[in-house]
DNA sequence: GTGAGTTTGTTGTTTGAATTGACAATTTAC
DNA sequence: GTAAATTGTCAATTCAAACAACAAACTCAC
C-alpha cells in the first residue's frame, strides 16, 4: 500500500454494536432538539419499529438521559402514545471566559440554564488564573447540585483561536494568551471532560440549537461582540477546519483599507464594522447590548447614522461574500450587528444582494439572532452534549453528584 | 409536535441492510482511492473481521464492481493476502459542456480515461443543443465500449452554477443559460443516471481523488479558467450549500474597486485576477493552458511582470481570505492560477501570510494542480461514481452493454 | 353506553450481518 | 525440515432489528 495514502477514521467499518450505538444517538438528538416527543413520533421519525424504539428507549432510560411520562390531553383516535423527555438530572457546566469575567452555567440536556455564577477576571488574566476562576466557579455551582445529578462534562467558550482537538487556546487577542492548554488544565482540575472552541462558533450552535436558526441546517452567523466573529453550519454539522480555526468570518479582507482589525488585519470586515466606533459617534463611553441597541435605534445625529450606513454597507459586502461561499439557507446576525440590521434592514440587504449572486441570494434569509444573555452558556453547553449524543452510551463512565437521589 | 421543526433525514435510524450497504460503501471506496488492496488490509482499515471482509468482497464480486487476484511478489511472512481491484468493466461517462467544445469521455472506478471524444459547439449554444451535442458523443463511445460493460451513469461539468438536486443549471454566463434542465433532458435522451455540477467544484474533485490533493480532507481549490472558480472538500465531504451554488470563490469582494467579473459584481477575486489581462500585457491573442504558462515564466516585459505582481497580490488576499474561512489543510491552485503561483511564488505567499491568521496558515500548505487534460474528465465522473460508492448495491439496475462478455 | 375502528404497546419468534473459534493453507525464518 | 506467522474458510454463535399476533387504550357514530 502506498503509506503517503493512509487510511482515515472514516473509512472504519461497523457493526452490531455501531448500529445500535447510532440509533441510540439518533433518539437523542432528536430528544434534545424536540425536548419531548411521543413513541409514536420517535418511530415516525426514524422509520425504525415500534419494537426497536421501545427498546432503545428503554436502554437510553436505564443510562438514565430520558424519562417517559403518560401524554396529557387528547391526541386523536387510537391508545395514546408514550412521552419520552429529556432528563433533567443530567447537566452540562458551560464556561464562558470572557474579556472582564468569567461566568459559568448549568445547562440541561433541554437547554436551559438552571444556575449561572459570574466573577469579574482580574487584569493581565493568565491561563492559569482563568482555570482556576473557571474551576471555583465549577465547584461552587456544582456543590448546589440535586444529589443524583449526573455532570456529562465542561464546554468552554473562548474569545480566540481554539485547537479543538487538543484543547489548546492557540491565540487569544484579548487576554494576549499563545498556547494556552486551557482543556487540559480544567481537566485536570475538575476531572470532568472538557470541550473548547471559539465563543462566535458557540453561539452559531446556540442559535442552531435554541434560537433563530433552528429551522436550518446551513447556517452562517456573523456574530458583534469587541471584534467580530463567525460560526458555520453545513448540513447540520459544524465547520471546524483542518485544525479547528475555521470560521474566522471577521478576518476576511473586503476593502482596500489599511485600516487594523484587533489581530491586525487590514481592510477586513471587522476592522470596518466596530463597535467602539459606534460607541464614539453615540458618545458612549461604555455600553451594554440593550443599551447599545437603544442608542442606536434613537439616535438623531447625522454623524452617527452616517457612521452606521458606512458600517452596513461593509457588513453587505461580508454578508454577500459569505453566501456566495456558502449558499446557505439563513444568515444570522448577533450581538450589535442585529443592531444595526434593525438600525436599516432596507440598505442592508440592498449592499447584500448588489454583491452576491443572483442565484445564491435568491433563497437564503437574513435574520437577527434571537438568544442573548444566555446565548454562550446553550453553545458551550452544546459541546459536551454533542459529545453525549453522538455516544450516548458513554454516560455510564460520568461522574454522578453525592447523595442519593429519590428513585 | 412544533411542525416548525421538522425532523430530517439525518434523523432517520438504521437497520442491518444499512449497516451492510455502509460497509460495502467502505470497501468500495477504499478500493476507488488506492486502486488495489488485499483482503488483509481491508480487513485492518475497516477494522472489520476477516470473515466480514470475505464476505463483502464475496457479495460486490457478485454485484460485479471488484474482482480478485493473487498477489504477486513477496509480502513478508505468513499466507499471501487476495487482492482485490476495481473492475475495468464498470464506468462513468463524463461530460464537459465547455464555451468552445463539448468533450465527453469515458472514464473507470479507478479514474482512468478510456475514451474521449470533442466536438465544438455552435455559436450561441442552446441548452437544447448542448444536450443533443452530449448524447450523440455518448452514443458515439457507447458504441465502442466492450460488450458486458456496465454503465453507472452520467457526471456532467457546467461552468455555471448548478441546482445540483434537480440537475438544472441555474445560471451560466458563457451561455446565457437560465434556469436550463440540463440533467432531467439528458437523463431523458440517454436512459442513464446523470448528475450535474459546477465545474470548478469538480476539478477540486477530480485533484482530491487523483491529484495534488489525494492526501488531503479539507481542501480550498481555485480554479483559473475564463474566469475563477472554486470548490471546496470539507472533512472529505464536498461543500455543496442549501442549494448546490456554494464555493463560488470567484465572486468574493476583496477589494473597493468597481471593476465587473463576467457575472457583473464589482472588487471581487475574478475582476482583478484575470486571463484576459494576462493575455492582453503578453500580446497573445488566445493560448491554451501551456502556452499561457510558458509566455508566463518567459517574458522580460516589464508591464506584463507587473500585471502578474498586481494580479499576484489579489489573489494572495483571495487565499488568505479562505484560509481564514475554512482552515484548510491544502490550498490547490489550478488553470492560470498555478502558472501565476510558479511565476512568483514567494510574493504570493507573503500576501497570503500577510492577510491571515497567524494561526490558520501555519498547517496550510499552497501548491498547484497536477491535473491537466482530463481534469474534468475525472472530476464529472466523479459524481456517479460517488453515488455508486454510497450506494453499491444500486448497480444490479444499472444497463449493461449489448453483448456477453467472456466471463 | 356500546361496539366498531384506529393507533400504540408488548411478547415471542424470526432474520441476517458480524463475530468467534477451530482448522487448513501458504508463506518466511532458522 | 520444522516452527512461527499470517490469511482463508467453515460451522456455530450472537444480538439488534423486524415481524406477527394480540392486548390496551383511545375516538367516534349510533
Amino acid at each position: 500500500m502506498q503509506n503517503s495514502l493512509l487510511p482515515t477514521e472514516s473509512d472504519r467499518g461497523r457493526n452490531r454494536e455501531d448500529l445500535r450505538e447510532h440509533n441510540l444517538s439518533t433518539v437523542v438528538g432528536l430528544l434534545h432538539r424536540f425536548g419531548t416527543l411521543s413513541r409514536a413520533q420517535l418511530t415516525s421519525s426514524t422509520g425504525l419499529n415500534r419494537t426497536t424504539i421501545s427498546n432503545l428507549v428503554a436502554e437510553l432510560k436505564a443510562l438514565g438521559i430520558v424519562f417517559e411520562s403518560q401524554s396529557v390531553g387528547t391526541t386523536g383516535v387510537g391508545r395514546p402514545s408514550v412521552m419520552v423527555s429529556m432528563s433533567g438530572d443530567v447537566v452540562a457546566f458551560a464556561v464562558n471566559t470572557a474579556f472582564d469575567a468569567t461566568t459559568v452555567g448549568v445547562v440541561n440536556l433541554l437547554g436551559q440554564v438552571l444556575m449561572k455564577a459570574r466573577r469579574p477576571n482580574p487584569a493581565n488574566l493568565s491561563p492559569v488564573m482563568a482555570v482556576q476562576i473557571a474551576n471555583d466557579l465549577i465547584i461552587h455551582l456544582r456543590a448546589k447540585l440535586a444529589p443524583g445529578t449526573r455532570i456529562i462534562g465542561v464546554g468552554v467558550a473562548i474569545p480566540g483561536q481554539v485547537k479543538v482537538a487538543e484543547g489548546i487556546v492557540r491565540f487569544a487577542p484579548a487576554f494576549k494568551w499563545i498556547n494556552a492548554p486551557f482543556g487540559p488544565m480544567l481537566n485536570k482540575l475538575s476531572n470532568l471532560p472538557v470541550f473548547i472552541d471559539n465563543d462566535a462558533s458557540l453561539g452559531c450552535l446556540a442559535e442552531r440549537t435554541m434560537g433563530s436558526a433552528r429551522k436550518y441546517k446551513d447556517i452562517v452567523y456573523l456574530f458583534g461582540g469587541t471584534g467580530v466573529g463567525g460560526g458555520v453550519v453545513i448540513d447540520g454539522k459544524q465547520l471546524r477546519g483542518a485544525t479547528g480555526y475555521a470560521s474566522e468570518l471577521g478576518h476576511v479582507r473586503i476593502s482596500d483599507s489599511d485600516v487594523e482589525d484587533h489581530s491586525g488585519l487590514v481592510g477586513t470586515l471587522e476592522s470596518a464594522v466596530r463597535r467602539d466606533n459606534l460607541l464614539k459617534v453615540l458618545g458612549l463611553k461604555a455600553a451594554n447590548e440593550d443599551e447599545l441597541e437603544a442608542a442606536i435605534l434613537s439616535t438623531e445625529s447625522q454623524e452617527a447614522r452616517s457612521e452606521f450606513h458606512t458600517q452596513i454597507d461593509a457588513l453587505g459586502v461580508g454578508v454577500a461574500n459569505l453566501v456566495n461561499i456558502f449558499n446557505p439557507q439563513v444568515v444570522i446576525l448577533s450581538g450589535f450587528l442585529a443592531s444595526l440590521f434593525k438600525f436599516d434592514q432596507e440598505r442592508l440587504l440592498a449592499g447584500f444582494q448588489m454583491h452576491s449572486l443572483v442565484a445564491s441570494q435568491e433563497e437564503v434569509v437574513v435574520i437577527p439572532g434571537r438568544l442573548n444573555a444566555n446565548l454562550l452558556m446553550i453553545g458551550a453547553s452544546e459541546l459536551p452534549i454533542q459529545a453525549l449524543i453522538e455516544a450516548p452510551s458513554s454516560i455510564s463512565h460520568m461522574p454522578l453528584t453525592k447523595g442519593r437521589k429519590k428513585s
